[in-house]
DNA sequence: GCTTGACCTTCTAGTTACTGGAATGTCTAT
DNA sequence: ATAGACATTCCAGTAACTAGAAGGTCAAGC
């Protein structure tokens, strides 16, 4: 099938479907007039790709999973492992997204977002007392 | 002063302040002998930056975060609706984080992480059911 | 005066994962 | 023949740095 009908089915821009082409992580067959022709089992990795792509696994951890996927002997720690590395990570980005938020909102809340200039915000950015 | 004391003074590395300087954001002055040297001013603009950049602002916002420091006549509603954007902007990636960290940590919980090649992870990537 | 080492300069290219656009070729239908 | 939808390649841009190479400057010590 052309690229087109492999992005309607898999969710992913053609546009991204060939840069994963380019970085070797799928290798359609051409047709005869050079067009891409994706098999159900090109269907299949983009799938995969893209459902790991959005819980957050990176492209080198794609082919980490990929090999694994395809490895009949792999031992499921293995894959969990990855898991909950990835699971580490993310609780770390939420901390310091939450710390973030915390200190946004004192700030915000602090202002009093009327048209005087004077603003506690600005003032913090500023390295400033008070 | 000479960028490695700048760099000291900020936290920032120089290779950050060169950056910073070839984005336009600061311009010091230039030294006879061509070394870049900055004032009080331009450490307290560095500052400013470090502060912001590490609030989750993008460069883009600090330029605008800039000009309305700079204006004496900005209201500070001006300032206090880009930190409320931001914080909604904040508070959407950690949702998402959290429904990803959910979904990760409720496969991992399910799967042995033995030596078996048996993998809930890695089945349910693979979009197969059960 | 010379050397050493720390520090500075510029320039290029790499990172991540795409995304946009231009120029061009192919297919299908009218 | 022509239009429109699709496909191709290639180049460039995004965000915010970061690494590294090749070389200039400065201060200290001998």
């Amino acid at each position: 099938m052309n690229i087109g009908r492999a992005a309607e089915l898999t969710n992913l821009p053609a546009k991204t479907i060939r840069f994963y082409e380019e970085i070797e992580l799928i290798k359609p067959q051409r047709a005869s007039n050079g067009y891409r022709d994706y098999s159900d089992e090109d269907i299949h990795r983009l799938k995969f790709l893209q459902r790991a792509r959005s819980l957050g696994f990176s492209i080198d951890e794609c082919r980490v999973l990929f090999s694994l996927y395809e490895d009949e002997d792999r031992a499921s720690a293995d894959v969990k492992a990855i898991a909950l590395t990835k699971i580490e990570a993310v609780d770390a980005k939420i901390r310091e997204l939450q710390s973030l938020r915390d200190t946004l909102s004192h700030l915000a809340e602090t202002c009093n977002g009327d048209n005087r200039p004077d603003c506690p915000i600005i003032r913090d950015l500023a390295g400033e007392d008070g």
